[in-house]
DNA sequence: TTTAAGTATGAAACCGGTTTCATAAGGTAT
DNA sequence: ATACCTTATGAAACCGGTTTCATACTTAAA
C-alpha cells in the first residue's frame, strides 16, 4: 500500500463508538467537565483518545461554541524589528494561554488595515490586537463594541476609550531633549519620515516642539526634517546637510523619531563625513543590537516592545475571558534612556 | 439603547430569505459559480449582501469544504530579524492569494515545534511552512504525506524529499573564505553558538572545515569557537581572546555564522579593544541595516530572506492548489557578498 | 414507602456554511 | 407529440463538534 491510503481522519464519533459512549460524553471529556463523568468513563475515553491519537477539530469546536481560542493581530509591518519583537511578546502570552495567533500586516495602509481586521473577524477570532495606522480610530472604536480589542503601542487620539498598551513617548522624548540641552547642545533637529497620525510619532514630535519652544527658545518647526520615504537615502542626506549648514555657530544634535530613521540618518552622517561628538550629537529611539557598536556608541531610548506585546495579550485575554464590561485600561510602560558617546558635553 | 444590543450576526440564511432564494443558491454565489446562476438572481444576491454587510463565516465554510484557506507557519524565533523578514515574505504572498497566516514559534525547541505543528493542524490549515529545528526530520517527512509542507531556509538532512527553499550556504561560505585568503588572512576562526543539526549552520561549518583543510592547510576544528548562549557576552569575549592569542604572528579573521553571532563578536571586539583591519578581519552572515555603520564597515553575506519566504509560500500554495503528486522541488537562492572595510589586504 | 434531589448519560438540535441529489421549466431533435 | 438534454434552483444531508433537554438510576430526606 504505497499510494496515499490516507487513514480517514479520526473524529469524535470514532472515539465515542470505540469507547462505547455517546459523543456528548466525549465532548464533556474534551471540555474538562470531569465532574459530570464517572471515573470509569473518563479513563476509558482517555485511553481511547490516546490509542487513536485523536485531536479534536478546532474549527468544528469553534462553530457552535462561538469561541475559537484564537486571536488576531494586525501590525504595521511584520518585517520590522519593532513589530517582530512586539509579536514575540504577544505570542508568548498567547501560547501560555492556549491561544493561536492569526497574523496580518497592514503595511501602514488604512485600507489594508480595515481589510485585515475584517478578514480576521471572518475567521472568528476571539479578540484583536491592533498596532493601528491611526486613521480608522472611529471605526475601531465602534468595532470594539462587537469584539474585544486592545491597541498595542499606538493609542487612539481620544484617551481611555479602549484597552491600550503604550510607552511614555512624550516624557521620554522630553527628558532626552532636556538631557541634550544639559550637555550643551543649543539646536536640536527632529528627523522623521512623517509625523502624521501615528500616535507615538505625534507625541514625540509634540514633546520636541514644546521642549524647544520652552527651553531652547526656538520654534521646533524650523528644525524639523521630514524626508521622503520614497527617495530615502538622497533626501535624508539632503535634509541632514540643510540641518548642519543652518546653524553654523551652534552645537547641534539630531533627534531621530525611531530606529529606522536613526539608522538612515547615521548612514547620511557617515556619507557626509560628519564627526559625531560634542559639536554634532545624535540620538533617537530604538536599539536593535547595534547602538553600542556604531561610532562612539549611539545614545538611544529603549522601548520594551516585548513587554508591550505581552501586556497587550494579557489585557486582551483578560477581557475575552473576564468581564467585557470592565472599563478600558491603559498601561503605559516607561522607556529607558541609554547614554552613549554620540551625545557628550564639550 | 446604550448597552450591548449587539445586532445578531448576519448568516447565509438571512441573506437567502432576504433575497428570496435558498441558501444553496447563496452558497453558489459565494463560491463564484456564476455560470449556474441567472443574472437576475446573482444581482439580487449581490445587492442583499451589500446591503446587509454580510461576511461569510470562514470556519463554517471550512468545515464541510475541508479547505480553510489558511496556512500555518512555524519559525524558530518570531522576534529575530531573520524570521520576521521571512514571515514578511511569506505573508505577502499569502495575502495576494487570499490565505490567512497562522503563526507559531518553536523557540528552537523540537518539542515546541511538534506541539506547534499539531496545533496548527487542529486548526485545519491547508499547508505548513516550517523553519525547522532539524530534530523532527523523520516525523515531518511522514507528516508531509498528510498535508502539504514546505521547508523554509532549513532543509532536511536528506535531500529532495520535500519542497524546500534555502540559500547556497555551502558555496557562499566557501567563496567568502576564499576571498579572505586572497586578501592575505592566513588563519580564519569560525564563531557560532552551536552547529548542531540546523542545516544552514551545519553547511556553513562544513564549508569552513573543508576550505581550511584544503586551502589554508589546517584543521578547522582548531579554530572553531562555539560560545555558550547562556552566558553569552562573557563566553564570547573569552573565545575571542583565545582566538587572538592563539595565532600571534598571523593575519587572522573571524567568520561569524549569522547576524546575531556577528553582533556579539563585534561587541567583544570592541570590549577587547581590538583594531579591525588587515591584521584582524571580521565578517559573517546577515546585515540588518547596520553593516555599513559599524567600524570600517563590516563585510557580510546577505541572504534575501524576504524572497525565501515568498518563494516558500508560492511553492506551498501551488502544492495546495495544484498537484499533490508532483515531485518535491528545491529552490536554492544565491547569497550575495557585500565587501566592506572589515576585511582588507595589507 | 414515597418523594425529592442529585448523578451520569444520550438523543437530537444546533452552529453556518457546502455538497449531493432531485426536479421543474424550457429548448431541441426525432 | 415524445424523448432527451440543459439550465436554474432548492431540500436535505453533511462537516465535526457543542449544547439543550430528557431520562434512567442512585441516594437522601420526609
Amino acid at each position: 500500500m504505497r499510494t496515499g491510503v490516507v487513514s480517514p481522519k479520526i473524529t469524535i464519533d470514532h472515539v465515542a463508538s470505540e469507547a462505547g459512549v455517546s459523543k456528548t460524553t466525549v465532548s464533556r471529556y474534551l471540555n474538562g467537565k470531569y465532574d459530570k463523568l464517572s471515573d470509569q468513563t473518563r479513563l476509558r475515553i482517555e485511553e481511547v483518545i490516546q490509542r487513536l491519537d485523536y485531536h479534536p477539530n478546532r474549527l468544528a469546536q469553534s462553530l457552535k461554541s462561538h469561541s475559537s481560542r484564537s486571536i488576531g493581530c494586525v501590525v504595521s509591518d511584520v518585517g520590522s524589528p519593532f513589530s517582530s519583537i512586539l509579536m514575540k511578546g504577544i505570542n508568548s502570552v498567547c501560547m501560555e494561554n492556549g491561544y493561536q495567533l492569526l497574523l496580518a500586516d497592514s503595511e501602514n495602509d488604512p485600507e489594508h488595515e480595515l481589510q485585515a481586521i475584517k478578514n480576521l473577524m471572518n475567521h472568528q477570532v476571539d479578540g484583536l490586537i491592533i498596532n493601528s495606522t491611526g486613521k480608522n480610530d472611529a471605526w475601531i472604536l465602534n468595532l470594539s463594541k462587537t469584539i474585544p480589542v486592545v491597541l498595542a503601542d499606538r493609542q487612539l487620539s481620544v484617551e481611555g476609550e479602549l484597552d491600550t498598551v503604550c510607552t511614555d513617548n512624550y516624557d521620554s522624548t522630553y527628558n532626552c531633549l532636556r538631557y541634550l540641552k544639559k550637555l550643551g547642545y543649543t539646536k536640536i533637529g527632529f528627523f522623521a519620515a512623517g509625523v502624521e497620525t501615528v500616535m507615538p510619532r505625534v507625541l514625540r514630535y509634540k514633546a520636541f516642539c514644546e521642549m524647544t519652544a520652552r527651553e531652547l527658545g526656538y520654534d521646533g518647526k524650523q528644525a524639523t526634517y521630514l524626508y521622503d520615504t520614497a527617495k530615502r537615502r538622497d533626501d535624508c542626506l539632503d535634509k541632514l546637510s540643510r540641518f548642519v549648514t543652518s546653524f553654523p555657530d551652534e552645537r547641534i544634535a539630531a533627534f531621530c523619531v525611531n530606529g529606522v530613521v536613526l539608522l538612515e540618518v547615521l548612514q547620511a552622517v557617515k556619507t557626509a563625513g560628519i564627526q559625531i561628538g560634542a559639536d554634532f550629537g545624535i540620538c533617537g529611539y530604538d536599539n536593535w543590537g547595534w547602538a553600542d557598536l556604531i561610532g562612539p556608541g549611539i545614545t538611544t531610548i529603549m522601548q520594551d516592545s516585548h513587554r508591550e506585546g505581552a501586556e497587550a495579550a494579557r489585557l486582551l485575554i483578560e477581557r475575552i475571558q473576564g468581564g467585557k464590561e470592565n472599563k478600558p485600561r491603559t498601561i503605559m510602560l516607561k522607556n529607558r534612556m541609554e547614554l552613549r558617546g554620540s551625545t557628550v558635553s564639550r
